[in-house]
Formats: C-alpha cells, sequence, structure tokens
DNA sequence: CGCGCGATTGTA
DNA sequence: ACAATCGCGCGT
C-alpha cells in the first residue's frame, strides 16, 4: 500500500485531519484503519498544547511528518501526527482506529492496546520502518465534524471529525 | 522549587 | 459524577 509521505503532512492541520479518515495506521504487525481525528493549531488554537512553546510541544514547531506523543491523566498516551511547515505548529490527534478484530475509540485506548509510549515521541512516519501511515482501502471517506472533546478553550472550532461508514 | 491540573477512561 | 495517577508547566 502507498505511504503517505511529506507533501500529505504538509498542509493545513484540518485538511489533513479530515483526509486522514480511513487511512491506514502501521504500528509494527498491527494495521488499522483511522476513525476519528481532532486538529489542534498553536498559532490561533487556544486549546493547542502548542498554542505556546513549552519542551512537551516543541515537537509540534518541527516538520511534518512525525508522531508526537504526551503522557496525559498519570496513565495514558496519546498519538498524534504533526503537520504543516516548521516553524507553523499544528498535530492531528488520532482518536479513533478500526482494527480487524476491535474498533479502538479513544486515544488512550489505542496507545495501550498497540504499546505506544513516549519512547515513539519524534519518530519521522515518513521513513521509519515500523511507523508510519499508507492509503487506505477507503479513499474519499465524508465525515461529520464536531468540537473537540476533554478540552476546556476554544471549544467554537469544529476540528473533530468522524468517518461516515 | 512546589503544586494544581490535564487533548482520558472505567466504574458508581 | 468521580477516582486513579503523575509529569508538565505556570507561578513564586
Amino acid at each position: 500500500m502507498l505511504r503517505l509521505d511529506n507533501s500529505f503532512y504538509n498542509r493545513h492541520v484540518v485538511d489533513v485531519a479530515k483526509n486522514l479518515l480511513g487511512k491506514t495506521l502501521v504500528f509494527g504487525k498491527v494495521k488499522g484503519i483511522i476513525t476519528e481525528t481532532e486538529a489542534y493549531r498553536g498559532a490561533d488554537d487556544e486549546a493547542s498544547h502548542a498554542f505556546s512553546w513549552t519542551p512537551r510541544s516543541s515537537i509540534m514547531f518541527g516538520p511534518p511528518g512525525y508522531s508526537y506523543i504526551y503522557f496525559i491523566y498519570g496513565m495514558y498516551h496519546c498519538l498524534n501526527i504533526v503537520t504543516e511547515e516548521k516553524n507553523s505548529p499544528s498535530a492531528v490527534l488520532i482518536r479513533g482506529l478500526k482494527l480487524p478484530d476491535i474498533h479502538l475509540n479513544g486515544p488512550g485506548k489505542i496507545c495501550k492496546y498497540l504499546g505506544i509510549t513516549r519512547e515513539h515521541n519524534g519518530i519521522n512516519l515518513v521513513t521509519d520502518n515500523n511507523f508510519y501511515l499508507t492509503e487506505g482501502i477507503i479513499n474519499s471517506a465524508t465525515y461529520t465534524s464536531t468540537a473537540r472533546i476533554g478540552i476546556k478553550k476554544a471549544i467554537d472550532k469544529q476540528w473533530r471529525f468522524l468517518i461516515n461508514f
């Protein structure tokens, strides 16, 4: 299956979040279809970790196509994909993944099931042999958009996207 | 340095 | 509705 390259990730984070629906996530021997995403954009989004620069959010300020993994609530990890050009901090949170046997809904569950931790932060998904994304079975997915989950700021932005089956 | 809290989830 | 659980980051 064709791997998503730098030109796919180097676009506005909201477009990437929509277009990631239906794409395939490959992590080791596990493959899953992305069913739910959220966009976070440092420049104009108070809810984003990259609204201001911190050591944790620094990866979001880098070039696109890298993993951003953070630890939250003392027990969960969340997987994000960095988008847009360098110094345009943004990332897509992966909230839903359909595996052959299970549908994982929730970013914490996805990382727990796949075994993704902060050790996987900052991986180049365009070149890594173990961790990357490819085109999916579904190439033109229609979607529903809602407000993002679990945040208190910027709740007016409809930047959560769910695939329509 | 200390301390409150979070892009969550399972349980009541 | 709330506890679990701890590293980050803001404020001092």
